[in-house]
DNA sequence: AAAATACTTCTTGTCGACAAGGAAAATGCA
DNA sequence: TGCATTTTCCTTGTCGACAAGAAGTATTTT
């Protein structure tokens, strides 16, 4: 059946139709199925979904609150534009929830969340294994959410979270068409991180947060400049 | 007119009575004016702001994703408890993002906001000098974020806002009978990190937005214990 | 033909009504 | 009386319809 792609689900249980639309669209969005700039229109979201406007309305306004959208009044919803022009703000934030989140790990996870960072860590090398770019992204974003899960504080892990969220889309921006070595050194890092929270060092787990947060802002940078000078070229 | 005590406003432009709600609404639970604890009723607040339920909900999405009140699926909302199990989660966060939000300031601020800075410190000032406990609690808080503005990190400045909301019910809640020398205290250390930020001398708003802080903390967390007595006391 | 004005269209914002889920009250049964 | 069951009630969740604001298009006027 073709019409299964553009309908989702027909029965549902009540309250539950707005946690799907939102989860759907923040995926979109992230995995930039859904490109930034691009419309954002209640009426069509309503037929695809085979639900009023009122519950779609509401996950809008949630995914607005996350400024993942952006509601001109009276007019349009937008997805909201990747800001490349405040990046190092972006990477300053970053860094440091890498580093905090990382620490805290170290001082606060239990054996559970180790068996949580460890089947993320695997599914992670898997990916690379496949070279299956979308899913590496959101894993990798999986992975250092559950770090900071095992770090026991949500001020922090909301935050990251965000900001994770708004990597995925930097990342696939930029790996939309050639590949890198990236991948590699990332899983062996993850290792170390891993191997600090193990050991509850501290020091080294904010020392390689840090590091690891350093080498992924370098790695944007790289390709944030050589993608500049392929405009120029043109 | 009495009945203008619990009836607000009665004509609106378009779109405006969702903002006008959630603002209202805000200030009354962060003021503990609404008891962390209480239901919030839908009816009820269409029929005091004279609209439909449809833009009071969507207010009391948007204050569900900030974690200021909770849902409970097809039953009633209630304003957030406190929580205050995990305090020291909360004093680590807000520690650390007074340092952060303090040094970029000292960083990044311009003469304007300077300018903003310094009239919230004459206006905390007054409030302290006026006794008026409500004032002083939202007037430090605005004072912080203006810092936190000048540092121009949206990311930084997102989070450290919510942690001064939420700072600003855990002092009402024991600041609610009896009075501190806290005050005086506090205006002489806003000066220096004022002058800091003036002179950008990182390092050093770095270590009086920490000191800052954990004054702060000390000073709730003897409250706190002093409560506690009180309360085997009884 | 250019500018101002009116009209159309498109999307969001708001409304009133109804349905569903859950809790408490009322009822039936042993 | 004690317990299970039904009923009522209260609040939220969803719907379809309509109104308002803004942009673009057509029309009039000079």
């Amino acid at each position: 059946m073709i019409e299964q792609a553009t309908k989702d689900v027909v029965e549902r249980r009540r309250g539950s139709g707005v946690k799907l639309v939102y989860d759907i669209l923040r995926d979109e969005i992230l995995d930039l199925k859904l490109a930034p700039g691009s419309p954002v229109d209640e009426v069509l979201l309503a037929e695809r979904f085979q639900m009023s406007r009122t519950p779609i309305r509401e996950a809008l306004v949630r995914l607005a609150g996350e400024g993942l959208i952006e509601t001109l009044p009276n007019r349009s919803t937008l997805v909201s534009n990747i800001d490349l022009l405040n990046l190092n703000t972006y990477f300053d934030a970053l860094v440091l929830m890498y580093r905090v989140t990382t620490r805290l790990a170290a001082q606060n996870h239990n054996a559970a969340d180790l068996v949580a960072i460890r089947q993320l860590h695997h599914q992670y090398a898997a990916t690379v294994e496949a070279r299956d770019l979308r899913e590496m992204i959101a894993v990798n974003a999986a992975f250092h959410t559950a770090i900071a899960e095992a770090g026991r504080n949500p001020y922090f892990t909301g935050l990251f979270r965000r900001l994770l969220d708004e990597g995925r889309r930097i990342l696939r921006l930029y790996y939309n068409s050639y590949e890198e070595q990236f991948p590699q050194r990332f899983v062996d890092e993850h290792d170390e991180i891993i191997a600090a929270i193990e050991g509850r060092d501290l020091e080294a787990a904010d020392r390689l947060g840090k590091i690891h947060g350093e080498q992924i802002v370098e790695q944007v940078q790289r390709m944030f400049a050589r993608n500049q000078k392929l405009d120029i070229a043109l």
